[in-house]
DNA sequence: CTGTTAGCGCATTCAT
DNA sequence: ATGAATGCGCTAACAG
């Protein structure tokens, strides 16, 4: 049989061009749209691609000069956390939508590890890249030593690299979120943060401060704590903050880690026999779910980081779309927070 | 200058000779480990790629016949849940440790969109494929249509495909989970389920039935249901049973998104002055956070997306690892799940 | 130990 | 409208 293909290897062009009785250039056209190709030759391809079930190898077709990879090189810091799980799913129906594809790659925060991310990237060729930096250093992101590939950064800014990013409106939000505490009459409020994404929480606490200077009240540095990383430094923090002499009313948390350990801190409380009245209002920038059901008024300072993704994906692919995108100048995009007031209990 | 590269273009093996005074070869040689290669000459290859920053092609390489392209292809229905988030991040952190990337594809569930990012995974050359199905018709993944790509499914099966699955034990996680209800004296269990991914549904749906027939008691069909979606549709449910005359004292969950939206309704009931030990107990397939501090016993059918995504990363490795891999039977792995009893509340 | 030749799959250029 | 030749970047296989 002519055109067959080894089992266990996919066919080329050159067995497509046999089966269909064509040569390869007029497979390659069909497949191209069918310029220039009569309608009765382009069938008999098709129906060779069909029975032969042919794929064209894109990696062979982007060898060719002008050929874009149609890949997109995408790495974050944690896949498993559904803030950067929405992330990358809008990046992904973003760039999916200009029928280009991610390659993704999980950093975990090492910086060596997206060292080692993005030169694979490079190498194969990826037409541009996604970025929510690991912190460390940066050299390896420099333009020269990127090709032209433009670079999207998400989350965070790095010094002295102009490039394209996309952030949260942090210090709004946690200004916002803040100034909600405020004119429920709070004005002692404890601050919860962490020290390892360090560009979000220097943001998210400067709107924190501005909200308190605004209405003239001065922070009191034994109500801010800042160096929790997961859960349960947050409930230890919050333990701190409650057994002060003077403990908070209200408590400003950061990111959601922050607002789980504090909560998962009320609730203990709350069955040791503390009463609900005594416990401290929260507002936690990075929704959850069920806030509504917490033994504690709860407002979230909300956001849309699948949106973010978008825009990350669509700064990125207006770079590629022409040339001259190429070198415009850096932008730099801020995504909208929302406040939402805080569920009030029975 | 010799060997300096184009703006804008990433250097070839070509230039990075030029640059070290080497032939294309000895570059190659010393970038796949140096054998046969004077050290000195290594030296000065590696100084030109530094220098010029080079980063090998990896698509041009993967062209040469036997040279494997480094990428398997993942196709997810929904990256934004974190429970397919987490197993992304497993099959990224398993493949990633055999220096392999991940190239991946949300399919919101569309078969459409399942078929085309096989398609195109197909012809970027991916060495296998990691699939959590769509549930539509699957001829497009017989392993005829896919080369000897080898195929991994996820969470569900398809039937007349014999691949490769991993699951979890939703069986007996939902029979342990039912069975813990009817230890604490419940014999009236509500069941929430969906319809939408069949496959789990009926697993667990099977556990809950197994474990009520061993205890002798008649499931009663007024106390099931199962055509939730989303949790709006799971609260409407769940008031519809508490409405009942005689209303159930527990509920099965068969996935987070019932178990939000039946604690939503239970939340709704307690605000509007109903009395918490009314409400029923709940059992959730799925965990979720802060399950403490709800205003009703919840104990968590728990299980870990991570470990699934390593062991379907783990099965489709070892099929890669030598071609006798390739023909051994189809493998089905369950991964325990744990039931975790109920914090009593205060 | 090192270099030359050749070809992987595809599409651009140039003939016909 | 079709086909033949050529080369993209890389590395086996073969000189030397």
């Amino acid at each position: 049989m002519v055109g067959v293909s080894e089992p266990g290897k996919l066919p080329t062009v050159k067995e497509v061009a046999q089966h269909a009785g064509v040569s390869p250039m007029t497979v390659s056209r069909t497949l191209a749209g069918g310029a220039n190709v009569r309608p009765e030759l382009q069938e008999k391809v098709l129906k060779a691609v069909r029975e032969l079930g042919y794929y064209r190898n894109e990696n062979a077709r982007s060898l060719r000069p002008g050929q874009a990879s149609g890949l997109i090189g995408v790495a974050i810091t944690n896949l498993g956390n559904p803030y950067y799980g929405n992330f990358a799913l809008g990046v992904e129906e973003a760039v999916a939508e200009t029928g280009r594809r991610i390659v993704l790659g999980n950093t975990g925060g090492d910086p060596a590890r997206e060292r080692q991310l993005v030169a694979d990237f490079l190498g194969r060729q990826v037409e541009g890249l996604v970025l929510v930096p690991s912190g460390g250093p940066s050299d390896h992101l420099q333009p020269e030593r990127l090709g032209d590939v433009p670079l999207v950064l998400a989350s965070r800014r790095i010094q002295g690299l102009d490039v394209d990013v996309v952030l949260l409106d942090d210090v709004g939000g946690a200004y916002r979120g803040t100034i909600a505490l405020l004119d429920a009459g709070h004005t002692r409020i404890g601050y919860l943060g962490n020290v390892s994404s360090a560009f979000t929480g220097a943001r998210r606490y400067e709107g924190y401060l501005r909200a308190l200077q605004e209405r003239g009240i001065r922070p009191d540095p034994a109500l801010v704590l800042r160096e929790q990383q997961d859960g349960g430094s947050a409930s230890e923090a919050t333990r701190r903050l409650l057994d002060l002499d003077e403990p908070p009313t209200a408590l400003f948390s950061a990111n959601n880690r922050n607002s789980i350990g504090a909560l998962r801190e009320i609730g203990r409380r709350l069955r040791s026999g503390a009463r609900a009245a005594d416990m401290p209002s929260l507002v936690s920038f990075d929704d959850f779910e069920l806030a509504e059901l917490m033994p504690v008024p709860v407002s979230v300072v909300d956001h849309d980081p699948r949106q973010l993704g978008r825009e990350a994906a669509r700064l990125l692919l207006t770079r590629l779309a022409d040339r001259a995108g190429r070198v415009g100048p850096a932008r730099l995009v801020e995504m909208p927070v929302n406040v939402a007031p805080p569920v009030p209990l029975a």
